[in-house]
DNA sequence: GAGCACTGC
């Protein structure tokens, strides 16, 4: 939220909101309990102009505090690092900033993980936290870490008392399946129970997580439990990050890590057990990985070291795993949440109710739950996306220029991914006194974060959602009713601390017809890469997969025919119903990327411009490097900058331009520090200026200092595994055409041709598409003959995100090829459907069973 | 001249 200076972005211009209606110049009529009322954005009233100094001097209260916690983590780093050189030091920031923006990491404070609640009050009381059995013998390390393990008593869980039965089932069964809620303790409890079980001996047990921050938070937190060290008898491996040693008997990982690590070594013998948390979430790779490990565990059984599965989920779906694995036990542990009173909204009360303007709806929610709740219960509210959540934002902050004098003030705080990172923190900050602060959220705060206090949770029961049109390869982007699973997991965010509550701003009615589940990622994503990764393992028909829930047909189809297309597989029999990984393919498979992206570095080696590719491709990976339009810059400073670094060929080449300048940058800047450093300068100082200049630099630029590192890193992976793969470096220097013709080639299936009478750009390879540059790109006003993009968008319009100017020529023989293996493609797979159709059940039973 | 949720290797 801003506060001084000039008004967010979206007000300055007319808008629509989801009903349709024009907000001007953020004057809305606002009828709050029957009285309306009108705030004027033109003429800002006495009230108003009190509250933003209310909120600056508060506002003042909470950066100081941020500040004496940084200053503490600063220099806890600095101790463990001070060694190293100054270069290093970027990673360690890094570091700072990943675990600052996580949850408050305190022995009592669990991972962020699912809930579910019933939509009527709970009964169960959460058990009180006593003293009990300290397990795990005291560790004998340094002194200081004795400090922190004495301190450490377990709270009672409620999978102690599951505890014998899981112990018996572990000893006897292959696969077990866990159901419990939230605060049940399977995360933490279930691996050291295999541990104890004495499972470990044979090898490893892996738990994967489906995020990063619950993979280190969770090993963090096992590790005191268990009195070991981090990284000693329980480590985690995230990207970027490996803290395990020889000693590691469990290891927490995210699950895109343990796939990789399946390619490389398909059985996965390292590990006796594979444990997968948050099954229920139904992430792409954690379906993937229940599929490869069936697979595996068939492969390892009746071997002296057989392959242990436990599957934890948090909500009912137990019936489908059960049937996947083959009738797998399942054991129950009740969960630990406070009870929650559920409201839906009753239009026979609410008259003025209208169901599709929620943003209007919500608005008038928190004024009503401010005015009747007690003091200090905080309040977090589910919206959609970031402009929806500022709009909010604003209007809450006015809304305090009408309470009643004894009222709370309102303490709007915008929660979303795309947030600078200290503004993200402030919503962990504790809420001052007088203030009942309200978080105004994306779904980032259902799984991802975890936020102390909340009492309130005020629901949409909306959320925007990406899926992949197969048919036409399109993204679309749209706002969709969330499940029943998911409205009870926001439900459940009420619930941490304290009995809680749930506005729900849909009727009763309404939320009977949502869905009972989250549709499953594997449904509505792009599956070539999974299926590449698939085909390295030795799949060859991907119609045959025993998935949990199959893809369609159709989208499969779409995969097969791009990866064919890149010249990443090829088909094996004459009914193209079986492909295999190509040379190129199995390159492809080393590098974290999509194919198409590999392929442009591929391209690259050929067209002699690899280091540039590799930059390029890099900075892809990562959101928008380039952030214009952050609040303290003026329009035609944020143009100045953007011109400084716009080219003619297009965003990928403003891409590189952008990193070859921070590179620049940072040459000099580690030169310059390396010099003072000669000079005596205590680390400290030297740090600090280390800091500040990149921020200044970054600040000055308008370069997302975070995406920035992330990208470097990045980058510095790509060209690690390009060694490993035996790749000469080669630069093309200022002759942009080859790494454009790189691009080009990667991305040929996405190319281009101006079509001028319609003022749109056809696809070349399915002319009937029309699409539009988006106005962000460098070419939307230039308008070349051809170009590729990136990716398309639907949004209000078709928009081509990240365009490069290319010659036709360099696509035309690929569009040709596609188009040919497209026909026949489509010929076969009407022949193979026939096929399929004639096939009995039970035979076709046993052949999926026969081929993977 | 638009305005984009969230993860992950």
């Amino acid at each position: 939220m801003k506060i001084n200076g000039k008004f967010p972005a979206w007000k300055k211009k007319k808008r629509k909101d989801n009903d349709g209606k024009r907000i001007k110049n953020g004057t809305k009529i606002v009828s709050i309990n029957g009285i309306s009322r009108q705030n004027g954005g033109q003429e800002p009233n006495l009230a108003m102009l009190s509250v933003k100094k209310k909120k600056k001097l508060r506002k003042k209260k909470i950066n100081g505090t941020a500040t004496i916690q940084m200053k503490e983590e600063l220099m806890n780093s600095t101790v463990q690092m001070t060694n190293g050189v100054l270069t290093k030091k970027t990673n360690i920031e890094l570091k700072q900033i990943i675990t600052a923006s996580s949850p408050p990491k305190t022995t009592q404070s669990m991972t962020p993980k699912s809930i579910n609640t019933n939509s009527t009050p709970i009964s169960k009381k959460p058990n009180v936290a006593t003293p009990s059995k300290n397990t795990e013998p005291k560790p004998k390390n340094s002194p200081r870490e004795d400090a922190t393990y004495e301190k450490f008593i377990r709270p009672q869980l409620p999978i102690d008392v599951v505890e014998q039965q899981l112990m018996h089932e572990l000893a006897s069964q292959e696969t077990l399946i866990v159901i419990g809620e939230t605060g049940s303790g399977k995360s933490t409890q279930v691996p050291q129970l295999c541990v104890r079980a004495g499972i470990a001996e044979k090898g490893l047990i892996a738990v994967t997580e489906p995020r990063r921050v619950a993979a280190v938070s969770l090993a963090s937190r096992v590790a005191v439990e268990m009195g070991t060290d981090l990284g000693g008898a329980v480590g985690y491996h995230v990207r970027f990050e490996n803290v395990t040693s020889h000693r590691t008997k469990i290891e927490y990982m995210t699950d895109g890590i343990v796939l990789r690590k399946a390619l490389v070594s398909p059985l996965l013998d390292k590990y006796s057990t594979v444990i997968i948390d948050e099954a229920h979430e139904r992430s792409l790779h954690s379906d993937v990985l229940m599929c490869i490990l069936r697979k595996c565990q068939a492969q390892r059984r009746g071997t002296d070291n057989p392959l242990r599965l436990i599957i934890m989920s948090a909500t009912l779906q137990a019936d489908k795993f059960q049937a996947y694995f083959d009738n797998a036990k399942v054991v129950l542990v009740s969960g630990r949440t406070f009870p929650i009173e559920v409201h839906h909204v009753n239009p026979k009360i609410n008259k003025s109710f209208s169901a599709t303007d929620y943003v209007y709806n919500t608005v008038i929610c928190v004024k009503h739950v401010h005015l009747t709740e007690p003091k200090g219960h905080d309040i977090l509210v589910f919206l959609t996306g970031s402009e929806e959540i500022e709009a909010v934002a604003y209007q809450l902050a006015e809304l305090n220029g009408s309470l009643p004098r004894e009222a709370d003030f309102i303490l709007p705080v915008p929660l979303y991914a795309a947030l600078r990172p200290e503004k993200q923190r402030e919503a962990f900050q504790k809420t001052p006194q007088g203030a009942r602060k309200v978080i105004i959220s994306t779904n980032i705060a259902e799984t991802s974060v975890t936020i102390p206090g909340i009492r309130v949770v005020i629901d949409s029961g909306k959320v925007k959602t990406k899926r992949f049109e197969a048919s036409n390869r399109i993204d679309v982007l749209k706002v969709h009713n969330v499940s029943k699973a998911q409205a009870k997991q926001r439900a459940g965010r009420a619930g941490r601390d304290a009995p809680g509550k749930c506005y729900r701003l849909y009727t009763r009615e309404d939320f009977q017809k949502f869905d009972a589940e989250n549709m499953p990622e594997i449904l509505r994503c792009n599956l070539s890469a999974t299926f590449l990764e698939l085909m390295k393992l030795g799949m060859k028909n991907p119609h045959r997969l025993g998935w949990i829930d199959p893809p369609e047909s159709q989208n499969i189809d779409a995969a097969l025919l791009e990866l064919t297309s890149l010249g990443a597989i090829r088909p094996i029999n004459s009914d193209r119903s079986k492909f295999v990984l190509t040379e190129m393919g199995d390159v492809f498979c080393m590098y974290p990327l999509s194919p198409e992206h590999a392929r442009i570095l591929f391209q690259a080696q050929k067209e002699g411009c690899i280091m540039e590719a590799i930059k390029i491709v890099a900075a892809m990976q990562t959101d928008a490097l380039f952030s214009g339009g952050s609040d303290s810059k003026s329009d035609a400073e944020v143009e100045r900058v953007r011109r400084k670094f716009e080219t003619r060929e297009g965003d990928h080449i403003t891409l590189l331009k952008i990193v070859l300048t921070t590179n620049d940058f940072f040459d000099q800047l580690n030169a310059k520090t390396e010099a003072d450093a000669r000079y005596n300068k205590s680390n400290k100082s030297l740090e600090r200026e280390y800091n500040e200049a990149i921020r200044k630099f970054c600040n000055d630029n308008m370069i997302n200092e975070q995406h920035l590192k992330t990208g470097s890193m990045i980058e510095d992976q790509l060209k690690q595994i390009a060694i490993e793969q035996n790749v000469k470096f080669s630069t093309c220097g200022a002759d942009f055409s080859k790494i454009r013709k790189a691009i080009a080639v990667g991305l040929f299936l996405n190319s281009c041709e101006y079509d001028r009478q319609e003022d749109r750009y056809r696809l070349m390879i399915n002319p009937a598409i029309t699409v539009k540059i988006h106005p962000s790109s460098a070419l939307s006003r230039s308008k070349p003959a051809y170009i590729v993009f990136s990716e398309l968008m639907k949004t209000n319009d078709l928009y081509a995100l990240q365009v490069t100017l290319i010659d036709a020529d360099w696509v035309r023989p690929l569009i040709t090829e596609h188009k040919k293996i497209r026909k026949n493609h489509l010929a076969e797979t009407a022949q193979r459907i026939q096929q399929i159709v004639k096939v009995e059940p039970k035979a076709k039973k046993q052949k999926l069973n026969a081929t993977f």
